[in-house]
DNA sequence: CAAGCCGTAGTGGTCCGACCACATCTCTGG
DNA sequence: CCAGAGATGTGGTCGGACCACTACGGCTTG
């Protein structure tokens, strides 16, 4: 009798489907409480298992997040809350992708940075000074890694567009990073890093936009070519 | 006795983690098929209910792929595959966000026309040439619509970085696009539009890069200035 | 002998009901 | 008035049952 949808795909599927529209068309605002499972699973007349399924598939999707004895709540939407997942595309990609997602980075992160020149307050440009202070100041790799992603993230921030700054948080996961710092300090480029990093200091400092998008894609520009010389060497062995 | 995981986070959140890094690892090809469910339940301790909602949480992340009656596979965990999830993103955002999602479009979609103009092949160019002429061909919006999105992908496609023409169709999400067309058209942006993409195909055709790159920024430009347009009037309502 | 049909075993998909772990509110006792 | 103990409701986990579909093999048939 009450054939509201026409039988496509599986029922978690269109459970998914649904509550996605349901955001979509406004009808579920950032922040609000969901129904219970039970009871969602009834409104859309299926299982409960089901239905946790879709919940679970949209939490990782950064658009849900449960609250174990609390409830089920619609996120922020936020950049960084959707864009989260883009952090197991760079954990996963291997060979050449891997210089493809520096390439991607090069672009967006000399153009950030270039923004960023532009627009960043005296506040921002405390707070990278802060993470390139030390990074000079410690030799454990792990602790240069946090900042070197910190300084980054920060320039990002500055430039005003979290999307843009979400993306390249993705593009820069943490096991992503730890993979080519591992190999690249073995070759004492922490020196020419520091320079680099100082370089793109400079041009923040001086407020000049094209002297930041220059810094900023050298510096992305110089892994990238580590990194294919990197899968080169491979090929040959 | 045998505590291998010590308790951290949900049971299913660590078996989502856990074939995570077998893929990381290398124990899962691409492609290769798993375990039934239940034998994976087992492996990892856990009941079939928590394995399944793993497995459907990597499934919408475009890590694996289960085929009803035959099994789970790997995915090619190719840039399209992965990037999938992006789309979601454009879908559910709003007002501001919208233009910042076309500033990232803006710097991308230039920077690989850009590409493109240097590394397109005939046989490429012949397909972005044939999306032109069926735009042009035809009223029906969503035609219109298909073709224009084909056009970009095509020249995305021939950038050669498949990473980023994945995430530039994330980036134009169909119903995405949809929302721009549909108050786009009411202003008779139709020629514009037009003679922004002819401008494009112009500088394809004489292989030239900053031709190209100015007349993408420009042609996304127009939307993002349009798209602030229409956040403005919202705001004054 | 070869081609096609068909049955069967095995797989993912769905449902149910029970219980556990945790958060929150309420009610009690000081 | 406040702090603590309990009751309630929530998501998290489990086990089992059955359904829908695929794949494979043997069987029939030409």
């Amino acid at each position: 009798m009450e054939q509201t949808a026409p039988q496509k795909g599986t029922v978690t599927q269109r459970a998914i489907e649904q509550i996605k529209a349901m955001i979509g068309e406004g009808l579920l605002e950032p922040g609000q409480r969901l129904p219970t499972e039970r009871d969602l699973a009834t409104q859309l007349g299926i299982s409960r298992s089901s239905m946790r399924e879709a919940i679970r598939a949209l939490t990782v999707l950064g658009v849900l997040e449960a609250r174990h004895g609390s409830g089920i709540y619609v996120t922020q939407l936020d950049a960084g809350d959707l864009l989260e997942t883009f952090g197991v595309v760079a954990d996963l990609s291997r060979g050449p992708r891997l210089v493809e997602l520096l390439e991607v980075r090069r672009v967006l992160e000399s153009t950030a940075t270039a923004l960023a020149a532009a627009r960043i307050t005296p506040g921002q440009l405390a707070e990278v000074e802060l993470h390139l202070a030390a990074m000079a100041a410690t030799d454990d790799p792990e602790e240069i890694l946090s900042h070197d992603l910190a300084f980054h993230r920060a320039i990002a921030k500055a430039a005003g567009n979290d999307t843009m700054a979400a993306i390249l948080d993705g593009l820069s996961s943490r096991t992503f990073r730890a993979r080519v710092w591992r190999g690249y300090q073995e070759e004492g480029a922490f020196e020419r890093t520091g320079r680099e990093h100082a370089r793109i200091h400079r041009a923040l400092v001086a407020r000049d936009p094209e002297a930041a998008r220059a810094a900023a894609a050298a510096h992305v520009g110089e892994v990238e070519a580590w990194m294919r010389g990197q899968l080169d060497a491979e090929e040959l062995a």
